[in-house]
DNA sequence: GTACGTTCATTTTTT
DNA sequence: ATGAACGTAC
């Protein structure tokens, strides 16, 4: 038992009445940066340490894995290690994973279900779309899944959903939402949304299994509640209502996933729903200065919707003002923004891991991600492409999943000719057939040939009489491929995980078939990536063998990028506003502050849509705790065009005098470009007074050691005219140089042969 | 059956 | 700008 007063020391005492609040609903309406992470995690240290609750009977959930292990590490120091290592903690979906893990034979399913992520989520569409001779043209894919997903979110399953469908496209959906539940469960798989679907109604399903869990877990805790959606409100409201013990903490105004069906009615009808409810409120703010919060605050109070008015106060002073600066384009933007972070190093006041760049969509990065490099500077990007969704692992955990669930139609056709063995699409089609006419999944289609096969070897003259002829080569391809998979699943019975791996990637030639495709180096690099992937599994070495592979393939489903994020990298974060949610950094810049990008333009026409990309900024901001900065750029580039950009409406929503505005620097490029008549020049050329491209430091042996063309100067070229220089790079001895000409378009023209004659200056 | 080149559409955010 | 989907050539 611990003492009460070391888990409420260093408190205030809101939130120690929080943490001491008696078992019952509880709701802490939380602010930013206002420790509500800390007092869920003392709550817990708080049941287990002073009301002597076992351990076991709490349930914790979380935003993140990343959260779930923190909230260990931290009881692990207020506790004593392993005193609470029987709590259980994870999101949503990992926990409803394991739940169902356990209990879906209760649903009449079997239990090493495959987790479907959204790569594979798009493909079993496709088949759908397919199925139902639906154009894939005419009816995209992807949309048709977010209305699926989004039903599935509020727990509508096929025949409700038809029942209400009014217009064509949900007639379509309808039909392509049955389709699309029968394919999943024919290959015994759950997609995301199906986690916390077939929990809700295991547990609807079947009272007796639903008691049991309510009994084991008779202490409840959610962080992030305003995020949670239908589905996820409801599988809570079930495992409380026995015991009512049930602590959540939110934020309305840091709502930000409406998209996948987060419903912030959940967070507001607490009190309705647990009439019981105490409810309190955590006002002061601990992270940032005066001068960010109020900018923060200016935003978010524009919101159309009315809200709970918080009253945010913080005793950090009034700091450092809020920065407004404007780039020419999003290079330059980014340039600005390294140039910064350089000048904050240099003065020893910052490390790079003190710093943040945000920004609304993960193809803002890149720019970014150029303009660190040439700085030298370290940085991670939180996202982008997952390790986990890059081609040679999702093949390597094809492999893996067929070894524990070979009905897994998904991850078969995935690794079905990869590598390659003789079985092209036509192949493929003509199995597909065979699966379907006999509403099999593909292994089974396989088996049945290899049956078929068998007796026609009986049949002594080997006349190809059957109707569905199929040429002997392409069978005997399919039939290699089966023994293989039927290999890969005796294997697997008898072999520990990592074994197992390295027994797979030998037997189908993973690291040859690599480098045939991509050569020898990258062909290397992947494979390193699949070595990496083994790496991982020592992790699960200590668990019982029979355990290990199912429990790392749902780990490896349902991880996400943040949680691999670790501190003491000492690297510039760029991360999305999304995902930044729960961090904190000294120094944030927020980028990209124009119409169409925060707000998003999908967003801009939608009054509710619009408030979430307020609370969007409002998130932003509120993760810095000394020096915020708000970029915007003149001009931005989408769809590889460049259009002219609005700055934020945000921005003007925040009183002049809380914001510094930096001088214009982009103008002086911007009007110089304008004069020339070729676009791509004008929008590409960042001006004369900036830096050479980085790669002039680069030195070869021979040709020229340095370039002798800059962005922005004016050439002559006998045959294509005028025309502006937009960059120029050393390339394997020569000089690369990139000309926009008037009228001519963009060339990349080599220096020794081009005979550019530098202009006029 | 595969490899390559062309066209085209495409981008919000995530478990 | 990048990638997927299609068509043509081996």
């Amino acid at each position: 038992m611990t003492d009460a007063s070391t888990i409420l020391d260093g408190l205030n005492p809101a939130q120690q009445q929080a943490v001491m609040a008696a078992p019952g609903p509880v709701l802490v309406l939380a602010g930013p940066g206002s420790g509500k992470t800390r007092v869920l995690t003392s709550r817990v240290a708080y049941l287990i340490g002073v009301h002597g609750v076992d351990p076991h009977h709490i349930l914790a959930v979380t935003f993140t894995n990343k959260a779930a292990r923190e909230m260990r590490d931290r009881l692990d120091a207020l506790l004593g290690p392993g005193e609470a290592a029987a709590l259980t903690v994870g999101t949503f979906h990992s926990i409803c994973a394991r739940f169902l893990r356990r209990d879906i034979v209760h649903l009449g399913r079997e239990r090493d279900f495959a987790i479907y992520d959204t790569d594979d989520q798009l493909r079993v569409m496709k088949r759908v779309l397919r199925d139902l001779n639906l154009d894939e043209k005419k009816h995209a894919p992807r949309a048709i899944h977010a209305a699926i997903s989004r039903a599935k979110n509020e727990l509508i399953d096929p025949a409700a959903y038809s029942r209400h469908a009014r217009t064509y496209f949900e007639e379509v959906v309808a039909r392509c939402f049955a389709r699309y539940q029968e394919l999943l469960r024919d290959a015994n798989a759950l997609d995301f949304d199906d986690l916390l679907v077939e929990t809700v109604r295991l547990f609807e399903q079947h009272p007796t299994v639903l008691e049991r869990y309510q009994e084991r877990y008779a202490f409840l805790l959610a962080d992030e509640y305003q995020d949670t959606n239908r589905a996820q409100y409801v599988l809570l409201k079930h495992l409380a209502s026995r015991h009512h013990n049930i602590f959540v903490v939110g934020d309305e105004d840091q709502s930000i996933y409406a998209f996948r069906g987060a419903d912030i009615r959940n967070i507001l009808s607490f009190e309705r729903d647990y009439p019981q409810a105490q409810v309190i409120l955590l006002e002061q703010n601990y992270r940032s200065t005066q001068a960010i919060l109020d900018v923060a605050q200016a935003v978010i109070n524009r919101s159309a919707q009315r809200r709970r008015e918080k009253r945010l106060w913080t005793r950090n002073g009034k700091g450092a003002k809020v920065q407004v600066i404007e780039g020419y384009d999003q290079d330059e933007e980014a340039q600005l923004v390294a140039g910064e972070i350089a000048r904050l190093i240099a003065s020893g006041a910052y490390q790079p891991g003190d710093i943040a760049v945000m920004y609304r969509t993960n193809a803002q990065s890149r720019a970014i991600e150029e303009a660190l490099i040439a700085r030298q500077t370290p940085y991670i990007i939180v996202g982008g492409t997952r390790f986990y969704e890059r081609k040679e692992i999702k093949d390597a955990l094809a492999y893996l999943r067929l070894a524990l669930n070979p009905f897994d139609d998904v991850s078969l056709s995935r690794v079905l000719n990869w590598p390659p063995r003789g079985i092209g699409q036509r192949t493929q089609e003509d199995l597909e057939r065979r699966a379907g006419a006999a509403s099999v999944p593909l292994y089974v289609a396989l088996q049945m040939l290899a049956a078929d096969a068998e007796a026609a070897d009986q049949a002594a003259p080997p006349a190809p009489a059957r109707a569905e002829e199929m040429s002997l080569r392409a069978r005997n391809a399919l039939l290699g491929f089966l023994a293989l998979i039927d290999e890969a699943i005796d294997q697997r019975r008898t072999l520990p995980l990592g074994v197992l791996m390295d027994w797979l990637f030998e037997r189908v030639g993973f690291r040859e078939a690599l480098r045939r495709e991509y050569g020898d180096e990258e062909g290397d690099d992947r494979w390193n990536n699949v070595m990496e992937l083994r790496n991982v599994a020592e992790n699960y070495a200590t668990l019982p063998r029979e355990n290990q592979l199912p429990t790392f393939l749902e780990e490896v489903a349902l991880i996400s990028d943040i949680d691999t994020l670790q501190e003491g990298r000492n690297a510039v974060t760029c991360i999305t506003l999304h995902q930044a949610k729960g961090l904190e950094f000294p120094v944030v810049f927020l980028v990209g502050l124009e119409e169409g990008l925060l707000p998003h333009s999908r967003s801009t026409d939608d009054r509710d849509a619009l408030d979430e990309e307020r609370r969007l900024f409002y998130v932003g901001a509120t993760r810095a705790k000394e020096r915020l900065y708000l970029l915007h750029a003149f001009r931005r580039a989408a769809y590889g065009r460049a259009e002219v950009a609005t700055p934020s409406r945000f921005l003007h929503d925040i009183p002049p005098d809380l914001l510094q505005h930096a001088p214009k620097r982009g103008y002086a490029a911007a009007q110089q470009a304008s004069m020339f008549t070729n676009r791509a020049a004008a929008l590409r050329n960042p001006g004369r007074d900036h830096a050479p491209p980085a790669a002039i430091r680069r030195s070869e042996p021979d040709g020229p050691r340095e370039v002798s063309f800059f962005a922005g100067q004016k050439v002559r070229h006998a045959h294509f005219g005028e025309g502006i220089v937009v960059s120029s790079k050393l390339v394997e001895g020569d000089e690369e140089v990139t000309v926009a000409f008037v009228g001519k378009g963009v060339k990349r023209l080599l220096a020794s042969f081009a005979n550019l004659q530098r202009a006029e200056e």
